[in-house]
DNA sequence: TGTACATCAGTGAACGCGCGTTCACTGATGTAC
DNA sequence: TGTACATCAGTGAACGCGCGTTCACTGATGTAC
């Protein structure tokens, strides 16, 4: 029996396999989209045949969902360490323009399309939480001293369930909501190709909302 | 030979049955969403053997070019209405949320993740340019005379491509970009349930908004 | 009005494809004594 | 250190499926004289 939090060589050889698999996974949704993800043709690219990966996964669903996971994993922890480097709202926003611009699929697999029949398990919900905290802490930072708009008060009360106990203003709910779909509607319509040939640079525009969300008037 | 601009029996059956297969598309996208478009299944649906819907459609592409081209139109078709009705902005944003609200897959459909091969027919570009011309306009009848941003310089000129000739000022580019940006932040992240289980009313969020936009700040 | 012909909608069989998934198996790697 | 056994990664054949698409055809609808 091995200790726990040793690791035998066979387990160091699955993690290995299972980490390739997902690469390839990756790759493949980046050149042909989410629809197009195969096992088989995974299996066929890593010279192995298609039952072999049922060794790791389950099915096609579980590595999808093992993808989802990751993936918004990996946003929150780029949310993660931007705040613990002390850089505020503005160190957010370049986290989020950072990953979303490294990877776009994997962008899209979180703030895309949704598929109707598909629902996210519930640790997924749980990362989206941790994602809303950060922000709503580094909303907090800044002076809530906004007049009293008719949203703020739709929102009163409704931070704290990410705040764990203490109060969110409603302002900051307000702010970090704004931050989220602005910056949002920026990067998906960019990243969708959709200012392509327009003739100016989406990081200005970015850059732009940015300021308004951070600058003195803030709104 | 019948005349021009009459319409024979025959082609205005051919006209209704390419109408339902359309139809049973746009049904069959909102269940199972675009990957998983079939003619087979459209076929099976309306009663008809596969290969009958050839007749009406050389072949799946067509129908999902043709189904991309009608959204697109559908939603210059809201923005013209609403710009002929003469209610300005909020009436744009008004017409585009009540678009999008009302089939969310045909919204994704041309606002949400791409098929990265997929390539856009030019005249789909072409609408896609009429729907910018309306918003410009709408924009331009607002005050201009904001203070000179690094992102109006950077956008100045830019905007004369969709304004047949007249000169759109940069502010009146930025203004729109921003209301397209902004508003769509809003909706695709609501329509794809981003929102969901949070306890506020996204289309309060949205008018929120919608406010800054034409406030008298209006940044 | 009636007949001969052309047009065209729709069928059914068939093709090849790649998919996810199962199953019984081989052979290598690790474990226990 | 060597032997006997258990574990487990990976294979290859097979299943059933639904897909897009082609082809030669039947039968109804429209057209020309």
């Amino acid at each position: 029996m091995a200790d726990p939090g040793t690791t035998t060589p066979r387990e160091r050889y699955r993690a290995q396999v299972r980490a390739e698999i997902k690469e390839r996974a990756w790759e493949q949704l980046a050149t042909a989209g989410a629809s197009a993800l195969s096992l088989n043709a995974i299996a066929k690219q890593m010279g192995m045949s298609g039952p072999a990966l049922y060794r790791y996964f389950s099915g096609r669903d579980e590595l999808i969902t093992e993808l989802v996971r990751d993936a918004y994993r990996s946003v929150a922890d780029a949310f993660r360490t931007a705040s613990a480097a002390g850089a505020g709202l503005t160190g957010l926003a370049h986290a989020l323009r950072g990953w979303a611009l490294e990877d776009p699929q994997r962008y899209f697999l979180v703030y895309g399309t949704p598929v109707p029949g598909y629902h996210a398990p519930d640790d997924v919900t749980v990362i989206a939480s941790e994602i809303m905290t950060v922000l709503l802490d580094a909303c907090a930072d800044l002076p809530s001293d906004g007049p009293a708009t008719p949203l703020a008060a739709h929102l009163e009360g409704l931070g704290d369930q990410w705040t764990d106990g203490r109060i969110a203003p409603p302002a900051a709910l307000h702010r970090a909501l704004t931050f989220w779909t602005r910056l949002h509607g920026v990067l998906s319509l960019e990243l969708a190709g959709h200012f392509t040939g327009m003739g100016f640079d989406p990081a200005q525009l970015y850059a732009a909302e940015l300021d308004h969300l951070t600058g003195p008037s803030a709104n």
